[in-house]
DNA sequence: TTGTAATATATGTAAATACATATTTCGGAT
DNA sequence: ATCCGAAATATGTATTTACATATATTACAA
């Protein structure tokens, strides 16, 4: 459905500009909803999800909060209290660096890893929901969002 | 910048499909952030605004809270949440419909008006960070995310 | 060495979000 | 008329977010 459709906009917007904004901001927020979906029947937060799976990109390299901050893709987050809340499940190991006091070295567990391998599998769902773009057009628009970002 | 590089990514993803699903995610973050920046000396946020633009492109006249969500980008917020903060500023006002007890006429109020015309105007600031692209290209961004959602 | 700025993380908090649930009203069916 | 389910909005509340600020440690200059 096109996105004047899907938010009952009856004018057209004013310029392919503006309904890009709007467009991917919707789209965003209709992937949200997708992941939220899925990923709520593993008691995790999107947030958490993806911290997780940036210290599993990492194996068994330790990582420390600045460099988790670094990684993410909201970089407005808390990431001290989402490894906190990962902690407390389990998922991650965090202990004081050695030769730095102040930063701390964060690793996924294999607790977290075999959850991760879990989520990924139920979250594939929304490969399912997404397929209506060639592997040419999700190059396109890879190409596209990069370039909007200057 | 690629998306690769601003999340400090070494390894490349898996598909197109994958990057484009963190490719909208990070690019939504970004505007967002953007979007932030210039509506906080307002002391309003993105919701806030975003339905007094849709208030706005009603004119004169009214519109329910159920109208209201049907427009709104983000469905699972709380419009009518949102329609008291916007009341209590005065930028709209609310009353009972006629006919129909249950529902409200939600209107944006000339105070509304004047300081949406404001805030539009210090927000084409984003657009100056954001005019890389093309019309075409924009045009065939809007095709792409209006396709990803089927 | 001592003071000062920078770094890394943690904590406090007001607001926003995501839901679940309640309240009121309306539209039929019986 | 009255009962029942649906509709429209409001309210409750746990969690998350967006910041500001605090704490602790390090680096470095004078």
């Amino acid at each position: 459905m096109s996105l004047e459709q899907e938010i009952k906009q009856t004018r057209p917007f004013k310029s392919n500009y503006e309904k890009a904004l709007v467009n991917i901001m919707f789209t965003n927020n209709w992937i949200h909803f997708k992941q939220n979906k899925y990923l709520k029947p593993f008691d995790i937060s999107i947030q958490q999800y993806n911290v997780l799976r940036i210290l599993n990109g990492q194996k068994d390299q330790p990582i420390t909060i600045n460099e988790i901050i670094d990684r993410m893709l909201d970089k407005m987050s808390n990431a001290s209290r989402l490894v906190d809340k990962l902690y407390a499940k389990g998922y991650v190991s965090r202990e004081q660096k050695v030769g730095n006091r102040r930063a701390c070295d964060v690793t996924i567990t294999p607790k977290g890893i075999s959850f991760l391998e879990d989520v990924t599998k139920s979250i594939k769902g929304i490969e399912k929901d997404m397929n209506s773009l060639s592997e040419v057009e999700f190059d396109e628009l890879n190409r596209l969002l990069d370039k909007i970002r200057k």
